[in-house]
DNA sequence: TGTACATCAGTGAACGCGCGTTCACTGATGTAC
DNA sequence: TGTACATCAGTGAACGCGCGTTCACTGATGTAC
């Protein structure tokens, strides 16, 4: 799940760089584009010539790679919820070596996503593409979701059979949670709010008390 | 707070009504215009020439009532913001007659703003209008959520001194909760995630599960 | 190894369009007397 | 009550601009023989 610029590539991968005639890596330096120009004006502040400019080709040249400019956000957003997926999936490691402890890691992972990949979580999140704009994007949307569920799943089981929550709504609930927080505090962005405290200590608090409420005394 | 049109409103106020040379009540005109094409569109769906011809005039006519389109939805989210916090209060009323179940009607007008007003929500938390935007826009952010923080307060006030948590925490959970379950699933909107069970009881769920970690029983 | 050819990614010019913004203007309204 | 005048909200024409999209084209690359 590369998204940075690797080794072999060509020439031509950012603004400035001269190139022969063939780019050779356009799609992928239009998706860079893309994130680049999210990342600094929201998803609605470019322009598909935008992408085309940044990328240093014609304004014609992106039509051989995506329909119009929703394909390529579309195309952004997929590869953000497989990043994303990766990302949480690897701070949760299947809840080793401590179901809670990893539990505090998805979180993280989760808020940490949001805040230094804000172009791609912008474009899964508040870009407004609906899921069937691409082809594997609700699934890679879900996939993103199941590590979330898996995790739940397995906080649950450590109670008393009697009286455990459902674990899709325990999921629910946490996503929504981190989500809000990333959503209101998550980014060093003009619009949103201060806190008297960092983000992912506030989350970690919310967790806590929330599977306090659940019966859990968090010290297993 | 009127925002729907009222009686003595000269015609006009919609699209296609005949009208004299002059409006009569054109900002007013521009506003709705703004939140009817924000509800179709999103927030970045229109163009200042949009409002105009939606309210029937030139595209020069807006310029006697707003420098531009951001003035226009710096407005809207000054004007959301305050029929939120009025929703917000009533809903909450200080508590009474019970502080538990207030508590549960506060989140639900919540919710209930956010699906029924989008087009305010949007341009009030979506649209990445700085909070200097407009005079009183941050005054009238600070006062929605000190409704949420002091009905946080009392709430907290219900426990034990020692060991209570700082009420502000409580409010920037709640709030986070609640946003998170508004962006994720409160809307209609096809972006969004379909939900086992409606929004406004997965929040009641959470909401009891939190305060039930902060020590609270809930049946007082 | 060299040559001919097919493929295909990117060019650049062109188009119609709608936007933002300005301007001198005009017509309605309100008010002083 | 009527008239003259000031005020001001909205007009409509105009402008430059950048966008999305198309098109016939061109030049680089790969491959068959």
């Amino acid at each position: 799940m590369r998204w940075t610029k690797g080794d072999k590539d060509p020439p031509g991968g950012g603004p400035g760089e001269p190139r022969s005639y063939h780019h050779g890596n356009l799609k992928e330096a239009l998706v860079r584009a893309a994130l680049e120009l999210i990342a600094e004006k929201g998803p609605a502040g470019f322009t598909f010539a935008d992408a085309a400019r940044w990328a240093g080709v014609s304004p014609a040249a992106p039509y051989r790679h995506f329909r119009d400019r929703d394909e390529l956000i579309a195309n952004v957003a997929r590869r953000g919820f497989e990043l994303f997926t990766e990302a949480l999936a690897k701070a949760w490691d299947e809840g080793k070596p401590e179901l809670m402890k990893a539990f505090d890691r998805l979180g993280r992972a989760y808020l940490d996503f949001a805040k230094h990949q804000p172009a791609y979580y912008s474009a899964m999140f508040e870009a407004g593409v609906p899921l069937d704009a691409e082809p594997q994007l609700r699934a890679a949307s879900e996939a993103a979701f199941a590590v979330l569920r898996g995790a739940a799943e397995k906080i649950v089981a450590l109670m008393p059979v009697q009286g455990r929550p459902p674990a899709l709504m325990v999921a629910l609930h946490v996503w929504s949670m981190t989500h809000g927080i990333a959503s209101l505090f998550g980014r060093g962005d003009a619009a949103r709010r201060a806190l008297p405290m960092p983000p992912e200590e506030l989350l970690e608090a919310a967790v806590l008390i929330y599977l306090r409420g659940l019966g859990l005394t968090g010290n297993r």
